[in-house]
DNA sequence: CCGATGTATATTGTATCCAATATCAGATCA
DNA sequence: TGATCTGATATTGGATACAATATACATCGG
């Protein structure tokens, strides 16, 4: 067999294509907290029927992404600042754990590539990168703690405050110093120190939190 | 108004019917891993069309209480015993943390439902009521923590292994062991101790999650 | 007899249609 | 004038019908 073969069966559906670009854009905040999503609408935009839209629709409740009451429809579903708050203590729990575990199993490859990510994300001048890059160092680090349901758990949660994970970025000094801290989490596991790590790990999402709270209430 | 009037947009849609039942029956252990769901099948029996019975398990395989692929339809997902390992890692994370933020704020009624819980535990002869009571003995105790979003991912998980926690509270010292412990951290929380109640929970879920793997692999 | 191929049936994915409910503008009455 | 009722329209929930795919079985050639 000479010619290029993949799974079809993970292909994608009308559904998976729709919920796709529709978690896309609630994240990326072209959607913005609390459109309405017609569902017609959005039939017709992706030009197949409304049963697709609704189970993309439903999906994207069960993600959080949206709130849907019977017979008025989604809206995007934003977070209040303690509900933005409560997710990053969530992330502070977890993520301290999962690169302990991560780091005696953590090869060459994925430090080297974590450090890519700090150098592309320290170069990029489009903000709008910030947010995939952040996420991809996490998720290279994380890769190895061989802990699935955790990294479930994480993905769900940072789609969540993505567009507070953004705008944190964005303040003055928010960019440098997720910078510093990311480059101390990757030497830290370099040199195999795992409760280094996770601690860094925890100041890091906590210190988020704090500034994302100081921005908000002024 | 005399009348007993509720929210009538929350009351049961087709679709929350089905996945109500469904998730019960897998929960319950009704429905046993690997077993198919066909949804014409269960269109029948619930007398309604495939669209509501194809909702409800999209929102089944969202909770990761099935696993479906294109054109073969959903199954029982059952967990190997590292997956339920890793998901009592993930209460032992969390719980504790979320009882220590609880106990400050709890209320004497609480207390008072929490030891009503482990009372009817010790009591009822019925193994099928064991795993109810369980979960609302621990939720009784979290809910004043304030931190709902912990709390869903926490349903979650206690959802997908139901079946194993049922198993282990038969085995001969399950039981009594399950008791013993549910009744020092409620003391714990009476006497306002978070340290000591987020300690003795940790100990709880690590112990569940040891004795399940000798039973399995014993 | 064995494996490959074609065909029938079962099952899921999607489109179209109808019913139930919400929303909003105008009519009605104090 | 302003609040309430009434219908028209928009929108969602669900049923039916059709298309795409998988599965099981029969057929055929060797």
């Amino acid at each position: 067999m000479k010619i290029q073969a993949f799974d079809i069966s993970k292909a994608a559906s009308a559904t998976t294509i729709v919920f796709d670009a529709l978690r896309q854009a609630i994240i990326k905040g072209d959607l913005k907290e609390g459109e309405h999503l017609r569902q017609d609408e959005i039939a017709r935009a992706f030009n197949v029927s409304r049963i697709p839209v609704r189970e993309a629709l439903l999906k994207l409740e069960q993600h959080g992404l949206v709130r849907t009451q019977r017979y008025k429809g989604a809206v995007v579903s934003g977070l209040s600042l303690e509900e933005a708050s409560e997710i990053f203590e969530f992330r502070a729990l977890l993520e301290p754990e999962v690169i302990r575990r991560a780091v005696p199993r953590m090869t060459d490859a994925a430090l080297a590539e974590a450090r890519a990510c700090c150098e592309a994300f320290a170069r990029d001048e489009n903000p709008m990168h910030w947010g995939d890059l952040n996420r991809r160092f996490h998720t290279t680090l994380y890769e190895a703690s061989g802990l699935p349901y955790h990294m479930e758990m994480l993905n769900n949660a940072m789609d969540r405050i993505e567009p507070y994970l953004r705008a944190q970025l964005l303040l003055s000094d928010g960019m440098n110093r997720a910078d510093r801290e990311h480059r101390g989490i990757v030497e830290a596991c370099a040199t195999r120190d795992a409760d280094r790590a996770a601690e860094l790990t925890r100041a890091h999402i906590l210190g988020a939190r704090d500034s994302l709270r100081n921005q908000w209430q002024g």
